[in-house]
DNA sequence: ATGACAAAATTCTTTTGA
């Protein structure tokens, strides 16, 4: 049976429901979609998905942050936080569906606050990786999707996207990017495209989609087990271009 | 070294993002 999971950093919900809502009606073929920075609290998340049938649940917050689900069917939520991580912000949201235990996050830039706030982002990067180990050790179906705020080579920044400093491309946050695949997980991208400059992002400022200065930073790490069902991994390039579009596009997961 | 965009709250500026 098929089954396709999709992620998108939407930059505001509330903002930004329309673009929702006309993507899924042109992909049908999505089964549950992961957002992240809804930019809201769990009362201001819009109702129209709700009111057109659709299963929602959210971990919200105001203001900054917060990760939502949208599914065609029901999904079971597992947690709204991510165990080990001691941090009150909302960036995490995991549920069961179908079989599939997809963890939904939101993990720190790691630009702001100076090292407290690196730190926050590798202390985010331990508390996966104890999830992932004790998913592996039950021979769980999982995959952890969302935005990683990591550019894991030089391949996955355009050349002068960002300092060799920035939090996003430094060593150490490379290194909690490698131990996840370590331990046995697989970045779906890579697995279908070994090589090559893939982007899910670019910055709003000095016309960066124009000159396509882009990052890769939306990633979907998956267990052995769903690495075997992989069919495609889809950027979705083209809604970067909408009018009023988010900084991220959707990226798509399609399993056999 | 700085600013360029965009969104929300602290609202006509400031904070944060990547």
């Amino acid at each position: 049976m098929s089954f396709t999971f999709a992620s998108w950093n939407i930059n505001s919900i509330r903002a930004r429901a329309h673009l929702v809502q006309d993507w899924l009606e042109r992909h049908p073929e999505c089964d549950l979609l992961c957002l992240q920075e809804i930019k809201c609290e769990d009362s201001q998340f819009p109702t129209v998905f709700h009111e057109a049938g659709l299963h929602v649940a959210t971990t919200g917050q105001k203001a900054y942050n917060g990760v939502a689900l949208i599914g065609r069917r029901p999904f079971e939520v597992t947690t709204h936080h991510l165990p080990g991580f001691e941090d009150p912000t909302a960036r995490y949201i995991e549920a069961d569906m179908d079989g599939l235990t997809i963890g939904n996050l939101y993990l720190p830039n790691g630009n702001s606050g100076g090292e407290d706030g690196y730190a926050k982002k590798m202390a985010f990067f331990d508390a996966l990786a104890n999830r992932a180990t004790t998913f592996l050790e039950s021979e769980k179906s999982f995959a952890f999707i969302g935005d990683y705020n990591v550019c894991p080579t030089d391949e996955d920044l355009a050349p002068g996207a960002l300092s060799p400093t920035d939090a996003l491309v430094r060593p150490e946050t490379r290194a909690a990017f490698n131990r996840l695949q370590w331990l046995g997980l697989t970045d779906a991208l890579r697995a279908v495209q070994p090589t090559g400059r893939h982007y899910t992002f670019w910055d709003y400022q000095a016309a960066a989609f124009q000159r396509n200065s882009g990052l890769r930073i939306d990633h979907a790490l998956l267990s052995p087990r769903v690495t075997e069902r992989l069919v495609s991994f889809t950027i979705d390039r083209d809604e970067r271009a909408a009018e009023k579009a988010s900084d991220h596009v959707p990226v798509l997961v399609t399993l056999r």
